[in-house]
DNA sequence: TAAAGTGTAATGTCAATGGTTACAAAACAT
DNA sequence: ATGTTTTGTAACCATTGACATTACACTTTA
């Protein structure tokens, strides 16, 4: 299975925030219309995010989004906890009752636990790598030569 | 979301083919014991590991898998490949229409790709590094040690 | 107090996963 | 040839997660 829109639709809020605050109020409707989803799916995401202490979330007029910690300290893996529901932060579905009575089905799980888990560390350490401040960086540059064209 | 069970359903297979070949004839009935799922499931496992050309299947009376690839030539990522069916390969379900009229919504994704690659990269190349011949080993370590005692 | 926004429940659709039954087709042993 | 074993597959079903959508209560501020 592919990981959820809701991480790069959660990336998308962090970068619509930071290019859009200083002229817009960023509310879930205005969000709603850049990303081109249903406000509420975008509501969804900002109470994770918010849950996860990355975002603050105002409501009624002039409400909005407040970002709580520094973009550069935001990383993808950050996010894609936050977002992504996954059962106890396992990547790999284990098949659920091998038959202790066979040789392997008992065995199986010790011998794959640790070489599945290496697999999964070898993403996540590539999800820390990777900040919202790259993200942000990268599209201020292609906004800016944008207009110059 | 997590990588679906079928995975490791099938190196369980490729172990108990490999531990069991000698002594029983390794079906899809004797499997579902072993790994407690469906034989149909695991028929239709067997059916992908077959299009991916990992293993031959034979019909009827002492019928059974063959392994076609040497078993240190047979890496997770293969398995995965074979067994994972995800949209185009990608890791990563990007939300499918930004707002082209939006700054952010018509650039996001040339910003976003590259980075989002370079992770599913990282992951498949940790999974390119596990064959079934290691896991097979450490399964017949673990059983000898289990005799022993 | 009205307007603007969020929070959240309820509902619906769609696709993927897995389970299960059933049976035809193949391969083999006798 | 015939029966037996085993796979290939179709046809269902239930469950779950993702997203979309409507509706409305609750907050906040002007």
């Amino acid at each position: 299975m592919q990981i959820s829109s809701r991480f790069t639709i959660a990336i998308h809020i962090f970068t619509c925030v930071e290019v859009f605050k200083e002229n817009y109020s960023v509310t879930s409707d205005f969000l709603s219309g850049s990303i081109n989803v249903n406000p509420v799916v975008i509501r969804r995401i900002l109470q994770q995010l918010t849950s996860a202490g990355l975002i603050e979330v105002k409501r009624g007029k002039g409400g909005g989004i407040t970002v709580k910690k520094p973009l550069d300290k935001i990383s993808f893996y950050d996010i894609y906890k936050a977002v992504e529901c996954v059962d106890n932060g396992e990547l790999f579905h284990f098949h659920d009752n091998p038959n202790p009575e066979c040789p392997v089905g008992r065995n199986i799980h010790a011998v794959l636990d640790g070489e599945l888990s290496d697999i999964q560390t070898a993403m996540e350490i590539s999800m820390r790598k990777k900040t919202i401040a790259d993200v942000i960086k990268s599209a201020k540059k292609r906004i800016e030569e944008e207009k110059q064209k």
